[in-house]
DNA sequence: GGCCACCTCCTACATGCGTCGTAGGTAACC
DNA sequence: GGTTACCTACGACGCATGTAGGAGGTGGCC
């Protein structure tokens, strides 16, 4: 079996996210970037979450300094397009079209959005 | 905190979609349609499966024969919208519109998908 | 030199989940 | 009525994950 969804806790998503989106650092900077709902969190247990995620690959650290300084080797693209994937799989039969058709019809989609989304169809539409 | 999003493992998953696609049905009923993936788990594992379920209130049985039938509770929809959510909030930062996009940039959609999608959007503009 | 803050490493532990085995009930069939 | 084929109930186990404590190193500061 090609088990290729990366597997990651939710807890592990959010430090992976801090990373995103604060750029490398060390425990503690991972720590102060956590989400709220994660706040609280011993340093200790940032610092666990830190290193499986590098054993796990998706993590690299630099350790010339006293604290480790981390980074994210794995992309929030691959694990969008993992989870994507997933999804689509799991609830609508493989169909990405169902999905989308989904979120435009249930969530409310900014004028932004839908102009976007929009242009983008046409353009692909031309193509053809 | 709203825990919301239905707590559903893999197998779990899959045991309420063959609920959700074949109707109510026995454990071995069950069993019969669970994905290839998943054939060849043992009877009781799907037992176990459909009773954790039930416990966690997302299936219903009625026990009046000595097989007991098994109903999902917990509707397909309401796992989709729970997913979509969880998928857009932790990876597109709450923007469903990203995840529209990139449905639609990434994902191979058929004529018949990206013509509806179309349709629909054209539809909503009007509205406005 | 000793204290204090901070860091890493290692260990631990509860819970959830996937997976089953075994014990024991029911019932059709020879 | 014993054999056979199912079915349920219950307990168990391993692994992943979230969480954290304690031991021990490093370095600045009084």
């Amino acid at each position: 079996m090609t088990r290729y969804e990366y597997e990651l806790g939710d807890a592990e998503l959010d430090v992976l996210r801090a990373l995103w989106d604060s750029g490398p650092g060390t425990v503690r900077d991972v720590m102060a970037h956590l989400p709220a709902r994660r706040r609280g969190v011993a340093y200790t247990t940032v610092q666990t979450l830190l290193n499986r995620l590098e054993q796990k690959g998706y993590v690299a650290s630099d350790k010339s300094d006293l604290a480790h300084v981390f980074r994210a080797k794995l992309t929030r693209e691959r694990v969008r397009r993992a989870r994507v994937k997933s999804l689509v799989g799991q609830l609508y039969d493989g169909a990405a079209g169902a999905l989308a058709l989904h979120l435009v019809k249930t969530q409310k989609l900014s004028r932004e959005e839908l102009a976007e989304l929009h242009k983008l169809i046409e353009t692909l539409d031309a193509d053809e």
